[in-house]
RNA sequence: GGGGCUAUCGUCUAGGGGUCAGGACACCGCCCUUUCACGGCGGUAACACGGGUUCAAAUCCCGUUAGCCCUACCA
């Protein structure tokens, strides 16, 4: 087989859909699997509704999940795109889909139909009144219409197109396995909607514009939601018209919200953009992804540790395959999802979680994460990096960044005794702020009081933080650093 | 209504004629512990239903039920 190609094909009328991106990740997977190239198509046929904000919000999120795309359109510029087969938006593929049309309406494999949405419900009350499925141009319907009509090009018309009449139509998917449709069950379908005038092609529809991209891109495997298996047999004869080869097809299950229905805004959240708020790490939301209807093959058997479900972006590419795709739909799972950030923050090194968190801190501290050194960064995330996602690590380090605004009562009272002032009066006199200083100077502490470690520990954290929760008590000590920590002591002693 | 897809712990799943039906998340318990966590150990928990085929069915076949998708001059 010559080269792999892939696609992703989102429509830009809303937020980019989780749904969606597990899409592109498995058409992502697949292409760097094999070598082969991703594109992104941008299908945008849907006038009312496709702006071009909702372009930049497809591309950004893209973007934002490590899914970069070998051919495609240019971030942030409407006119440029990269790669030999563009346009890669479809309303600026129009002469293409045209001219298609017109050879199929040259072979007389289409034809023009000017049945009014009014003469169409009449006829299907006919048919529905015998109790049969209205299909233009089949059963009773045969002959009614305009198959046989041969309208020049003097009136507005839309174009059908000829669709097999016998026999089964078989979509062999890489998942489902072969899928027969009985040819009967479809009938002559809508390629291009109703001209402007006399002679005019519309506006193709979207099985149409499929069909015709997916060979001048020259896609080898179609990677898409099941929800579109049913529309595979009405493309496959159009393969079959323009005379190309069939693309290897394959239908990956849906994604259902915690209740099983379709995953919806009612669910939480569904668009990128929410999950990259939540401080989630792209890593984690791409193997939670990956996982949902996919269980990797290690040596032969599946995933059996939870050591083993932490794959590496390598480790998924090497392991992908649509053969160990489920065929049936998956719950999304917020826990799993959180977990696995959980896990992915923990293994990862400050300077790679450093660029992921400075957001997060910018926004709650402007200004004052970017003037610290190096050094402090790299305590203050190996302080935090137990917490679940950035959003947490970001609000565990309030303490380095303000003074606490009010104090735990039950805590004040549990554990501001008046020997544990005594002790704290003692730790503003710490010279030594390395790990080590601080701790003998502690323990020295401890040692002359009688004082237990926990009770030191607390007080400090009380006076320090307001609250008797902060990271290791050194670290902690550590990043208030000195100064601070002295001027945060003074009103308790 | 017609056509299509699907069905194992709460969730994601392994297992494709003989298994104590395995793992992960979540949950519960114990341990560790300077807080919160992390971590370690252990536990509860599933083959949708009904018929076949077979010595033997979660596994193969047929129904039923349920969910989802398509059935647009939406994508």
């Amino acid at each position: 087989m010559s080269q792999v190609v892939t696609r992703f094909a989102p429509s830009p009328t809303g937020m980019l859909h989780i749904g969606g991106v597990r899409t592109a990740l498995f058409c992502w997977l697949f292409a760097r699997k094999h070598g082969g190239r991703f594109i992104l198509r941008i299908e945008d046929t849907d006038l009312s509704r496709s702006t071009d904000d909702n372009i930049r919000i497809i591309e950004e999120g893209m973007a934002w999940c490590g899914l970069g795309w070998d051919e495609g359109p240019v971030v942030g510029d409407p006119s440029a795109w990269v790669g030999p087969h563009g346009p890669y938006r479809q309303m600026q593929r129009m002469d293409l889909y045209r001219a298609k049309i017109q050879e199929l309406l040259d072979k007389n494999l289409a034809y023009r139909c000017r049945c009014s949405r009014e003469t169409i419900d009449a006829r299907r009350k006919t048919v529905e009144a015998a109790g049969k499925v209205f299909q233009y141009n089949r059963g009773m319907d045969r002959g009614k219409g305009c198959a046989a009509a041969d309208h020049d090009a003097g009136e507005p018309a839309a174009i059908r197109f000829r669709m097999p009449e016998e026999g089964d139509i078989v979509v062999p998917d890489l998942i489902k396995g072969p899928t027969h449709f009985p040819a009967d069950s479809l009938d002559d379908w809508i390629i291009a909607r109703t001209g402007d005038g006399p002679g005019v092609i519309g506006v193709p529809t979207y099985n149409f514009c499929v069909v015709v991209d997916d060979t001048q891109m020259e896609v080898t495997h179609v990677i898409r939601g099941d929800d579109h298996l049913n529309n595979t047999p009405k493309q496959i004869p159009l393969f079959a018209a323009f005379g190309t080869e069939l693309p290897a097809f394959a239908h990956v299950p849906m994604i259902l919200g915690a209740d099983g229905a379709k995953l919806s805004k009612r669910h939480g959240a569904t668009s990128i953009t929410e999950y990259q708020a939540m401080g989630l790490l792209p890593s984690a939301v791409r193997l939670a992804l990956a996982r949902l209807s996919w269980t990797p093959k290690i040596n032969g058997h599946a995933v059996e540790s939870a050591e083993e479900e932490l794959l590496t972006d390598e480790q998924m590419i090497q392991l992908f395959d649509l053969a160990d795709c489920q065929k049936s739909a998956a719950r999304f799972d917020m826990d799993k999802l959180q977990w696995l950030n959980q896990k992915l923050i923990q293994r990862a090194s400050w300077e790679e979680l450093e660029p992921h968190l400075r957001p997060f801190m910018d926004k709650l501290y402007p200004e004052a994460w970017a003037a610290k050194a190096d050094e402090w960064k790299a305590q203050a995330i190996q302080a935090t990096q137990k917490g679940k996602s950035l959003t947490d690590m970001a609000e565990a380090l309030r303490f380095a960044f303000e003074r606490p605004a009010d104090f735990d009562e039950k805590a004040v009272e549990k554990f501001m005794t008046p020997i544990a002032k005594l002790a704290l009066r003692e730790v503003c006199a710490f010279p030594d702020y390395s790990h080590s200083g601080l701790e003998a100077g502690f323990n020295a502490i401890l040692e002359r009081h009688g004082l237990k470690t926990k009770e030191l520990a607390q007080a400090l954290r009380v006076a320090l933080c307001g609250r008797p929760v902060s990271p290791g008590i050194f670290d902690t000590l550590m990043l208030v650093g000195r100064d601070e920590v002295v001027a945060r002591l003074e009103r308790w002693l």
